[in-house]
DNA sequence: CTGCATCCAATGAGATACTG
DNA sequence: CAGTATCTCATTGGATGCAG
């Protein structure tokens, strides 16, 4: 048979934000909106609310709505999804002895943006 | 730190075929351009070329040119790249369970939800 | 404060035809 | 056989403004 279960695993973490999200909510407990926000500046409220929402589809996170004024919802990171972390942090170890291994590879070359970007996140 | 480096690991899956196609390599061990598009037959030959050109670049597949008439080019996964394998089977391991924890939460729901309309008169 | 609607740009992916 | 070139379409990501 064919392995594309493993993108059931990938689906969920494609995107630009998902990562970067999960690691927060795994970090912080349980954030709101807000927080979340100022903690990854660069994302826009739109990108935002849609990796969650896609997040929360997939049970990975929970979302915790206080009907009041003004507004406020929590999100944090469900028990069941608590199961990937363990994939996410042999990737995370993983891409760090790749980037290495990369560089040495390709020692003089200007690499590409992919490469390029995590380094710049470090 | 923040957990950017999962990109990088995931840089290297992301694409609609990359997981096929070192799901064939792994398993096939060396095969031909032509005996992987026969493999995947959905797939076009500049999808085929463009992705694997980039798991060359990441060093993750060996592109092996014979110089002859008419062109014979063999591809099999490197020694670096085995080491990208635990990975995707913990993906594809996690991905087997999850499509049923999703069936599984989706049908509860709808029952919920079904119960529910049922007490309701409705 | 949280989030949706709209519009727009960038990238990814597919079809088809051509080449050494 | 193993690609490249080009064109088109679908999806994704981003900016901005409005609404409960």
């Amino acid at each position: 048979m064919d392995d594309c279960k493993a993108n059931a695993a990938l689906d969920i973490l494609i995107g630009k934000w998902k990562p970067v999200i999960l690691y927060q909510l795994g970090n912080g407990g349980t954030l709101r909106f807000s927080e979340l926000q100022r903690a990854i500046p660069d994302i826009t409220k739109k990108m935002l609310t849609s990796q969650l929402r896609e997040l929360e589809y997939h049970d990975i996170v929970h979302r915790e709505i206080y009907m009041q004024i003004p507004p406020k919802v929590e999100y944090s990171i469900t028990e069941y999804g608590e199961t990937l972390f363990p994939i996410i942090e042999l990737m995370h170890n993983w891409g760090q002895k790749h980037v290495h291994h990369l560089e040495q590879k390709y020692r003089d070359e200007a690499d590409q943006a992919a490469a390029a970007n995590s380094r710049n996140g470090a």
